[in-house]
DNA sequence: AGTGCGGCCTGTCCGC
DNA sequence: TGCGGACAGGCCGCAC
């Protein structure tokens, strides 16, 4: 389950190899991904400079001349840079071979992930163009998320999760952020006040940008052997932890399921 | 327009 | 020990 720092450190973790190289080779192993990747891609790719490697939300993309590779790692996905000698494995479904004998290759047991192309700008694409500002960016602030959040009445943590009010807050963090601002995930997105969004949108900044630096410090092995890049060691606080104390109160942590996701919260802390 | 849910998919864990 | 079933969850697409 990648989080949005885990994308970002996908991403970083990638580029110096990828960067200014040409594709030699585009193998696709299995079609058959959330979408199906283009039978075409190594027609439309091959032979092409990578001019940058970016992200947008959770999906990475490969900025070619002729158009961009675009990748979700969905649940399950990850990326590795391999050799032609890196022993393919079962759920192994795609590799880009690039100059200098480096191949970027997605695993994604799971298979809800995708790679698709798309000749147009990256930000008109299906998928992109109606996302939400990043978590990070300037423009995410209380006060647009307030303004959106008016007369809505589903919870606030889907709100929150919603990809077209903001991006990159997935389930863990959701939880997160809604403990760290003192709010109960059940309350209805309407009914929070623009003081409580200040927390909150502090709150999923924070979360977020001690993740990516995390990620930072304990960067992956990109080409190492077992290349399943491994999550961060979260300092969790409610996540995961039904059953436990709170670690404010001492109250013992809640979990219940909330649009077909776990939630975990303090009714203690979070009004 | 907003809300909520089905579906995709396989590895892991639990109980019998 | 082996096996079946529940569970995990990002996120689109659809039905209401």
């Amino acid at each position: 389950m990648p989080e949005l720092p885990e994308v970002e450190t996908s991403r970083r973790g990638i580029e110096p190899y990828l960067l200014n190289k040409t594709i030699n080779k585009v193998t696709i192993r299995q079609h058959k991904l959330r979408w199906p990747i283009p039978k075409n891609l190594p027609a439309l790719a091959e032979g092409k400079k990578i001019r940058a490697i970016c992200r947008r939300a959770k999906y990475i993309y490969l900025k070619l001349d002729n158009g961009s590779i675009i990748i979700h790692l969905g649940m399950s996905g990850s990326l590795r840079i391999c050799t032609n000698k890196t022993p393919i494995e079962k759920h192994d479904h795609i590799d880009i071979s690039v100059t200098g004998n480096k191949i970027l290759r997605l695993r994604d047991p799971r298979k809800f992930g995708c790679v698709l192309w798309t000749t147009d700008d990256i930000n008109e694409h299906k998928l992109i163009r109606s996302l939400g500002p990043e978590p990070l960016d300037d423009i995410f602030t209380a006060g647009y998320m307030h303004k959106k959040a008016r007369k809505r009445t589903c919870s606030i943590k889907s709100f929150i999760m919603n990809s077209h009010m903001v991006v990159g807050v997935g389930n863990i963090y959701a939880s997160e952020s809604l403990f760290k601002a003192g709010i109960n995930p059940k309350r209805k997105a309407g009914s929070v006040s623009l003081a409580r969004f200040e927390k909150l949108v502090n709150a999923i900044k924070v979360t977020l940008r001690e993740s990516i630096e995390q990620g930072g410090t304990t960067l992956k092995d990109f080409t190492g052997g077992d290349g399943q890049p491994g999550y961060f060691a979260q300092k969790l606080l409610v996540y995961g932890r039904a059953g436990e104390e709170c670690t404010q109160c001492g109250e013992s942590v809640k979990q219940f399921v909330q649009q077909a996701r776990s939630t975990y919260y303090c009714t203690q802390c979070q009004k």
